[in-house]
DNA sequence: TACGTATTATTCGCATACATACTATCCGCT
DNA sequence: AGCGGATAGTATGTATGCGAATAATACGTA
């Protein structure tokens, strides 16, 4: 529990910038990595959908918007891009006319090798010096926020 | 330390997509808060700038910058905001006629009490559960992360 | 079957962040 | 004094994310 005591000296006793800095930065370390190793426009937001994906392949946009927990207007130009660089296609779905069908590319399910290992390396960078228990910890903290967020905006168990 | 040998099965098991996830819902929550505090144009983005202004009011963009981690050129767009919204006023800084002398106004000023309060209930609402002692723990994983990116991109020690 | 509602995706406007390129100014050194 | 490099800030283009409004389709119910 938050103690309402606390006060607040230095900008980085605040939890919410740590977690903003760390969000920005771990982006930034991550897309110099994808640039390093070759791989032609990975994007680290691109990560969540092909990761959906290589799950299981082919699924409506609306599914990948709430397995990535993103919104759907935020998929459409997500998707525009994923599109443009070669990882997906994106085809009307045959059982439903609303509804698109996402489908990896050979690039798109090509690539999940290469990005794991640099997700692998850059978590290694990121993590340096850390005691496992304690990302661990942190780990569960993060969850824990996220499901106490989704938890009262009325949303139900995020499904 | 990070273990190579950790298969990542589901997406949160991935710190990186818990750091980002985590970070925009906290930013949409504080949002909110603000929202409901009858503070008019308060966004969690101004947080960080309006932070150095209250430990020393009147300081020049790149002092902002440094201290927020933010690019100059995004402080450029940040401060117009700000700046229309009534928080800060921006003028020519006497001695250097590069720099721009950035000041608290009296909204800014007097807007302090009320914004902390709602980042201490914000804060109570998030760790919702959370032992302080993991909140502490994640606390210190999320500084390192950041101090290591800081170590591995050339930057000297964050002054 | 037809109507009303829900669902799916997109468009638009805005906020936030970065990198790059540029302008203006300052400062050290000759 | 003046030249060259460093510094301060802005402009521009792109990426990422949200919310509100819209269009098209699906579906339950009368």
């Amino acid at each position: 529990m938050w103690p309402r005591d606390r006060k607040l000296r230095k900008l980085d006793e605040c939890p919410y910038y740590l977690v903003s800095r760390a969000s920005l930065l771990m982006t930034a370390t991550l897309k110099k990595t994808f640039a390093g190793a070759g791989i032609r426009g990975l994007r680290p937001s691109y990560l969540v959908v092909l990761w959906c994906l290589w799950q299981r392949d082919g699924q409506k946009m609306i599914q990948l918007a709430r397995c990535a927990g993103l919104e759907p207007s935020t998929m459409t130009g997500l998707l525009d891009r994923m599109e443009r660089d070669g990882f997906v296609t994106r085809e009307p779905a045959p059982q439903d006319r609303r509804a698109m069908h996402i489908q990896l590319t050979d690039k798109g399910l090509g690539v999940h090798d290469t990005a794991m290992r640099m997700m692998d390396e850059t978590l290694s960078m990121l993590f340096m010096g850390i005691p496992l228990e304690e990302i661990d910890i942190a780990a569960r903290v993060l969850r824990r926020i996220i499901s106490n967020v989704r938890g009262t905006t009325g949303e139900s168990t995020g499904r």
